[in-house]
DNA sequence: CCCCCCCC
């Protein structure tokens, strides 16, 4: 029965010697005194040859003995440990992963006849080590930096320095909370966390980030020297850096502690980079953001449908900076606006409806519920995660067709995101236009007729005015509202137009700037045209028609001598975008089966 | 030591 049994892991394990998935059995478990802090456990185990005491169990193990599934003589396989050194330099293992493959029941007792393992060198091949790579030669500090801005603070997210699995090493100077809190922080600190694992070893602590994520803060003059030395992605050593509390308030990550950088702590860069952990996100769904706090820091992910256009704004402190706008929907069928700043926000492509990740955004309440990303959240774009992948699939499957209900109100009419949109028979039929204000729709339709008589007007030339002069056949025009005469005047265009969807017809009116795009013309040129060759003119109206645009429509019913009648004004003329389009139509065809 | 993170 003893070949189940890894021979010779525990001399390795206590040397630091990696192994895969070593079989040790368990001889005894002790639980250890703690001031406070969820229990530890002590193990004992042997490899059939050699056993030993010097086991200690991760706390996210804990309820393996407090189920009592880890029981003495029973068999695991050890999935993942770190050798960790205390004390005096007496080496430990930690188990941070593992299976039970046998029951005490099932192993039928004590496995072979193991002696006791001497850590005290004379079984030792040598000296315990925490690390499994070698801490390489510090570099010499680097230049100043000369591509950024200053930096007063930097913060280090966990994409900006990742944490090596099982080669990270640190060695951290403790910043007690208060002389008297030491023996409680020190309780703390050894046992309240899974994520860290600290040690104590004089007045220097080792600590060994096996995973998950820390923030790492620099200020002043060490911002600026790491900075200029960390790049996102990458892994490196970091010593000599002071622990400290986190305060959640200002993170997304799930860990107690964060760091502080120094004059004499140091960021070395690590080659060995294989195994790297990839960035963990706690994805809230968006419509589950409105029942998050306001100022809570979090982690999103959706497909942006829309994006504004970059654009620079003041600050109260008379600051300028870049600021966009975006619109991310998700499996849950709500939009948010997330919004982005400086350097993010003038490189953000949405083209392509990415997916975006956010890391770290801050939840507030403007309009409704809004997202904005600070300086420390991470951006990407089209990341390579599941969730980022099921998230794609979901949208081009069908997804992008749905409304997206904002969680975020749109502050205009005008935003792409507040799209309201009607088939033309839906004005009638939802008396668009009847209320005490105008209402504003877009549709999609097409041009099946132009007037063009009447078209085009002789217009004041003053640039603020538009309106119609008089022609006094002299040569010279006259402006009722300047009262003014001038040797010339400019054309400009109030176009008539009736444009069809499926469902209905609606006379509308393009004024000079819509008509012109519609046309295809400048009024100007229009104007010349007709003067000069009535067929080329004729043709322009023949050329506007049958084409398919998305229009935005200002509607109101306009009383006009006794008589009432609804007038569309087209506020925009844009192309069609055929995911827009093929959205409505889905909601159409949806709305009909139901 | 930050933790300001901007605007509507």
């Amino acid at each position: 029965m003893s070949t189940v049994l890894t021979k010779g892991a525990i001399s390795a394990l206590h040397n630091g010697l990696a192994l895969d998935n070593p079989v040790l059995q368990l001889v005894n478990i002790r639980q250890l005194e703690t001031a406070s802090g969820p229990s530890r456990f002590r193990l004992a185990m042997s490899d059939g040859q050699h056993s030993s005491t010097s086991f200690l169990l991760a706390t996210q193990l804990n309820h393996l003995p407090e189920e009592n599934i880890l029981v003495p003589n029973c068999v695991c396989r050890l999935k993942k440990t770190i050798t960790s050194t205390v004390k005096g330099g007496k080496p430990v293992v930690i188990v941070l992963d593992m299976e039970i493959l046998m029951s005490a029941e099932e192993s039928g007792g004590k496995i072979g006849d193991p002696v006791k393992y001497n850590t005290d060198g004379t079984n030792r091949r040598r000296a315990p080590s925490l690390c499994c790579v070698p801490l390489p030669t510090p570099r010499p500090p680097p230049p100043p930096p000369t591509h950024h801005l200053p930096v007063s603070s930097f913060l280090l997210t966990s994409t900006a320095l990742t944490l090596h699995p099982n080669s990270v090493c640190m060695n951290i100077d403790v910043n007690y909370p208060s002389p008297e809190n030491k023996e409680r922080a020190t309780a703390q600190h050894v046992f309240d966390t899974t994520a860290l694992h600290l040690y104590p070893c004089f007045e220097k602590w080792k600590c060994a980030c096996p995973q998950g994520e820390i923030k790492i803060t620099a200020f002043n003059k060490e911002a600026d020297k790491f900075f200029s030395l960390v790049e996102q992605g990458k892994v490196y050593y970091i010593s000599k850096a002071t622990l400290k509390v986190a305060n959640k308030q200002y993170t997304s990550l799930k860990n107690d502690y964060e760091m502080n950088l120094h004059t004499n702590s140091s960021i070395v860069p690590c080659d060995d980079s294989e195994g790297v952990p990839t960035l963990h996100c706690d994805f809230v769904p968006i419509a589950e953001l409105e029942n998050r706090d306001k100022d809570a820091v979090l982690d999103v992910i959706g497909v942006c449908k829309s994006a504004d256009d970059v654009s620079r704004i003041t600050t109260k402190n008379s600051r300028e900076v870049s600021k966009r706008a975006l619109s991310l929907i998700d499996t849950t069928g709500k939009a948010v606006t997330v919004t982005l700043w400086g350097e993010e926000a003038e490189k953000f492509d949405g083209s392509g409806e990415p997916v975006v990740a956010i890391k770290g955004a801050r939840l507030s309440d403007f309009g409704g519920r809004s997202l904005s990303a600070l300086f420390s959240s991470t951006v990407m774009v089209n990341p390579d995660i599941p969730e980022a992948f099921s998230l794609r699939a979901w949208y081009d499957q069908g997804g992008y067709a749905l409304d997206g209900q904002s969680l975020t109100e749109s502050r205009s009419a005008g935003s792409r995101l507040s799209m309201n949109w009607k088939t033309l028979s839906d004005i009638k039929n939802e008396q668009l236009g009847h209320g005490e204000k105008a209402d504003c729709f877009s549709c999609v339709a097409t041009v099946v007729y132009i007037r063009k008589e009447n078209c085009l007007y002789q217009a004041c030339p003053t640039a603020e005015c538009n309106k119609k002069v008089i022609d006094q056949h002299n040569g010279r025009y006259r402006c009722e509202k300047c009262n003014r005469e001038f040797p010339n005047f400019k054309y400009r265009l109030i176009l008539s137009a009736n444009l069809a969807d499926f469902g209905d017809n609606q006379w509308v009116t393009c004024f000079q700037e819509t008509a012109e795009t519609l046309l295809g013309r400048s009024a100007e040129d229009l104007g010349e045209l007709r003067d000069r060759d009535e067929e080329a003119f004729d043709e322009v109206f023949q050329e506007a028609s049958f084409k398919t645009h998305v229009f935005k429509n200002r509607v109101k019913l306009e009383t006009y001598n006794d008589e009432t009648r609804l007038k569309v004004t087209v506020l925009e003329v844009l192309p069609v975008d055929h995911r827009d389009y093929s959205r409505r139509l889905l909601r159409n065809i949806r709305a009909l089966a139901s």
